[in-house]
DNA sequence: GACGGATTGTAACCTTTTTCACAAACGCCT
DNA sequence: AGGCGTTTGTGAAAAAGGTTACAATCCGTC
């Protein structure tokens, strides 16, 4: 057991996510252990790939049995300190801040979030679900009680600077940020990008590039390889809306 | 100028949105020319990077002046297909999908959400915006008219699947997943996925890496270890980090 | 308790992406 | 016009990431 403690390619932990997903998943279909094959024929993310990721933060599996379902749920859960509550707080009541914080896969993966901040004199002090809206210029204050160290920007792109700075100074290390603003940050501040418009982007390129009939690349080679799976990667974000599962059975052909 | 016709990067790709991005800001404080050395300043993306990302499409600027910012705006747009409307649909009308749907900066980069669906049929039928939230099952029927070619999933993940089905039916060649789910699809259609969750479990596991070393304690639930704020790093002005609430609204809408 | 089928962990290899480095192109100034 | 500082575009080198291949390990069986 050694915990390799060397930099973790960013690709992997994303991987490391999905892979806690789907043994979550997995998991409700009472299977004991698995093997790296199965989870690749499952998941469409290369066997070895799955070992490798692994290796990273020690041995998880026998030879000759494969890795223990729940088992291995823990320790990848322990990795990303999932396996307790995070705290995280949210500034940006808008449309994506509300559903963001009404989104129950957060809790499901012990993301608390613990307060919502803005700084419309209009919304501060109503509710938002189960919390109440607070004063975006108390974050620091607050923050001292709470301790979070992760936070979400979901403000528009005008202020994101600025409450990126409110956090930094409220003792918050790392920022999900919606705002399409490269945000300026010490060093020792982490920053995700989400960016609809970036991948909306990149999906209307490929359009285009498909539509092209000179090239003939991007279809599809006619290479033997298993090309059944789609070229991007595993998911792990959760999506929201009405639709029960079970109510109205969503026609597949 | 050779529009070098074979596979881009996506990684460039993702870029390009940036840059583009950059430069609608950069527009706003009326730059003629911007060379690759400031963009390297302003973005922190390497200027040799900025460089290939570009000559993967031709020639944009010129030796010893550098980039037409609207100019390279302009080719950038249109290497991306947006510099016209781009249809886009969406199915799954919860709390995500209502805030795409309200999101004005889809409109401001010319992608137009034409249609919404959901198969509740306490929805269906109702106004969202300025649309009105439309039955998933007629889906092909709308989308032969409205013949959008990108399409946004925010439905939950037991129904994904299915209607990723529905969408390909439809004539959907791009999809924007929210889902957590590994959505199979032809491999004409493109899938790009989003994910709340895994960019929050990153975000996590760096925390606690970048805290180990020095406390060694990060279990630390309510600590208000509130590490020194970066002295060296003071941004400008000590007095007021705070929020220029007049000149920036926060809150989203 | 050795044998065989199964599966891991990882070293070696291959591919993709980023960075370096520099000739060629440009504008300005004299 | 020619020299000079600047900046591009791009081959070549380096780094990062992904895949292959296989010795080492394990469990069940005889």
């Amino acid at each position: 057991m050694h915990t390799h403690n060397g930099r973790v390619p960013v690709p992997t932990l994303e991987r490391l996510a999905t892979y806690l997903r789907f043994l979550i998943d997995l998991d409700q279909t009472s299977t004991e252990t698995i093997s790296s094959a199965e989870v690749e024929r499952q998941t469409g993310i290369n066997a070895a790939q799955f070992r490798k990721d692994l290796s990273y933060f020690g041995e998880f599996g026998k030879p000759g049995v494969g890795y223990n379902v729940t088992d291995l749920q823990a320790r990848i859960a322990r990795i990303l300190k999932i396996d307790r509550e995070q705290r995280i707080i949210l500034v940006g009541a808008g449309n994506l801040g509300s559903a963001l914080v009404g989104y129950p896969g957060l809790k499901e993966h012990r993301f608390n979030l613990v307060a919502v901040f803005d700084n419309n004199y209009g919304k501060i002090g109503r509710p938002l679900w189960d919390l109440e809206i607070l004063d975006v210029l108390k974050l620091k204050e607050v923050n001292q009680k709470l301790g979070a160290r992760i936070a979400i920007l979901a403000v528009p792109a005008p202020a994101a600077q600025s409450v990126a700075d409110l956090m930094v100074h409220a003792g918050i290390h790392a920022i999900l940020n919606f705002a399409p603003v490269l945000l300026r940050v010490p060093k020792h501040v982490f920053v995700r990008n989400v960016s609809f418009l970036q991948e909306l982007a990149v999906l209307s390129y490929h359009l285009s590039v498909e539509i092209m009939p000179d090239t003939g690349q991007i279809g599809g080679e006619p290479h033997n390889g298993h090309e059944a799976l789609d070229a991007t990667h595993a998911p792990e974000g959760d999506a929201d809306a009405s639709i029960p599962s079970a109510s109205a059975p969503i026609h597949s052909d």
